[in-house]
DNA sequence: CCCTGATTCGC
DNA sequence: GCGAATCAGG
């Protein structure tokens, strides 16, 4: 690829602001984009479109709201929980990671893999492909690899 | 314990 | 301008 340090392409900001605008918080923006989530909120801020108040707003509601409407699932810690439970009774990964199926984005379906592969915009940019679970975004692999919970210290990258 | 977004500040 | 470190809130 021609581009070694593409940083922020028209395309990723165009990722950014669709996935802003789609609600995903700052944590799954950056793992789908494939930046730290200090990157997605710092260029956020730059854009000024932080939501600021709105999140907490947004989590206040979530969190005072299910007396009656006890249906959702609060989920987050869960997932976080079953992830580490996952990682420390499982040895082997959950799930391999091959690029046999990847694609365009035009050829992306409701249960393929949207992990991006390479640099958005670059000739070669394309999609893992490979069946993602109902609802997910990624393959189990990648799943491990996006959603990887862990301290406030730097540890995600690529 | 862990999460979230926001700001700071060195690069 | 960028983002890791830090801050602030939950």
């Amino acid at each position: 690829m021609p581009v070694l340090s593409p940083t922020w392409t028209n395309e990723r900001i165009e990722l950014l602001k669709q996935h802003f605008e789609a609600g995903l918080s700052c944590r799954e923006i950056a793992a789908d984009i494939g930046v730290s989530r200090n990157a997605v909120i710092g260029k956020l801020s730059r854009l000024n479109l932080t939501r600021s108040r709105a999140v907490e707003d947004r989590r206040l509601e979530r969190s005072l709201a299910p007396a009656r409407a006890q249906r959702a699932v609060p989920r987050l810690q869960y997932e976080m929980l079953a992830t580490i439970y996952a990682e420390t009774d499982t040895p082997a990964v959950a799930g391999p990671i091959d690029d046999a199926n990847r694609c365009t984005l035009l050829e992306l379906a409701e249960n393929r893999c949207r992990w991006p592969i390479s640099t958005p915009g670059a000739e070669d940019f394309c999609f893992c492909g490979n069946s993602a679970a109902d609802g997910q975004s990624y393959c189990a692999g990648h799943n491990r690899l996006a959603y990887r919970p862990n301290s406030r210290t730097r540890v995600m990258r690529g």
